[in-house]
DNA sequence: GTCAATACGGCACGTGCCGTGCCGTTTGCT
DNA sequence: AGCAAACGGCACGGCACGTGCCGTATTGAC
């Protein structure tokens, strides 16, 4: 019974994925087709639907396949971790394969509910987790101040991002990062003593 | 000459916009199609792509249409400015027919760059000049550091919003902007004084 | 060792929309 | 009046969708 599900699955499965990335980074995501992918991992098309019921899942799980565990750091400096972290995501959508393949990933989830509770699901809650449970770390050491949501952090950390590769073009690089968390951290305000001054 | 490309402009554009918007309220941006939108609009479908080269792009168009010009006020106060800019736009987007269109915009340019290009051209350039032109003027008097990058400002505030629009599910209402604003002016270390205290 | 169940590749089908032709008509400028 | 352009309607080939059916190969159960 246990067996049923999965009589000759694993090759097939990494064909398929191994074909999705190959074409993907030939033709694009949008002329992405499933009637491609067979023929390009030799497969017929059910044992494709067999596994995912959509182009945009077996995106996902090529993404999936091509994410380490990032560790989430505790070097005891909540901007250091930080940093590492928002360094280490950067520099996975920077691979050649995935830098397209995200994006369009993002697009696809506006028009399909279940791909996006997928994604959510596998791919952004083990990093939000791992990123609330250390922003709550620092908040107990006082390293944070105390009435900020750790989930508003988040959105204001990784919002802007998001924003440069979705929204707007910009620079997208370690500088970036550097300076977002500075800003964050220190706030726009001018300091204090600039105050004084004028 | 100037008359040759408008014989009979108006009329029928406004009727492929009024069915486009329609459409998509009824059936979703995803299953929208040009034919769809022509024969609603009672309209063949080389007068819509007279006019347009997508779907995507009527679909900007629709959502330009509903924008009405948001003058950037300049009250003396940066806070107050920026809010109120951003629940002018947060009000604007959560109108019914647009609320579902405009992510599913974003989504769209992923995969057309053409449409990538109108759409910052046209939509984002305008907002993003007057919030930029704005934060200058802020810093020139002293209520903004003085080392913060403008456009870094704005993918700051701003792309908390598109992450919560685009990617993750979160409030998004005029709470967060304000605790948005909030910790983004403050910083989110902790005040000086509770350093001393622990 | 036999047998039933399942996955498989290959093929074909109907459907929907694409983008582009062609036709005959209407409209508006000259 | 005459002409050029836009128009609605229709049809076309093309492509990918998702789903059947076929015959074959593999696998676990008995």
């Amino acid at each position: 019974m246990a067996t049923v599900s999965s009589r000759r699955d694993p090759d097939r499965t990494e064909a398929v994925l191994r074909a999705t990335l190959e074409l993907a980074q030939e033709v694009g995501y949008a002329k992405l087709s499933i009637e491609g992918i067979a023929a390009r991992a030799g497969v017929g098309k059910h044992t494709v639907y067999r596994r995912w019921p959509s182009k945009g899942a077996v995106v996902l799980d090529v993404l999936l396949a091509s994410k380490q565990q990032l560790g989430y750091p505790d070097t005891g400096d909540i901007v250091a971790d930080l940093r590492a972290q928002m360094r280490a995501g950067m520099e996975l959508l920077a691979r050649p394969g995935i830098s397209a393949l995200y994006p369009a990933l993002i697009g696809e989830i506006q028009n399909d509910a279940a791909l996006a509770a997928a994604f959510r699901e596998r791919w952004l809650k083990p990093v939000t987790d791992g990123t609330r449970a250390r922003l709550l770390l620092a908040r107990e050491r006082g390293q944070l101040s105390p009435d900020v949501d750790p989930d508003m952090v988040i959105a204001l950390l990784y919002g802007p991002l998001y924003y440069r590769i979705l929204v707007a073009p910009g620079p997208y690089d370690a500088a970036f990062v550097d300076s977002l968390l500075d800003a964050a951290f220190a706030g726009l305000k001018p300091p204090a003593d600039s105050r004084h001054v004028s």
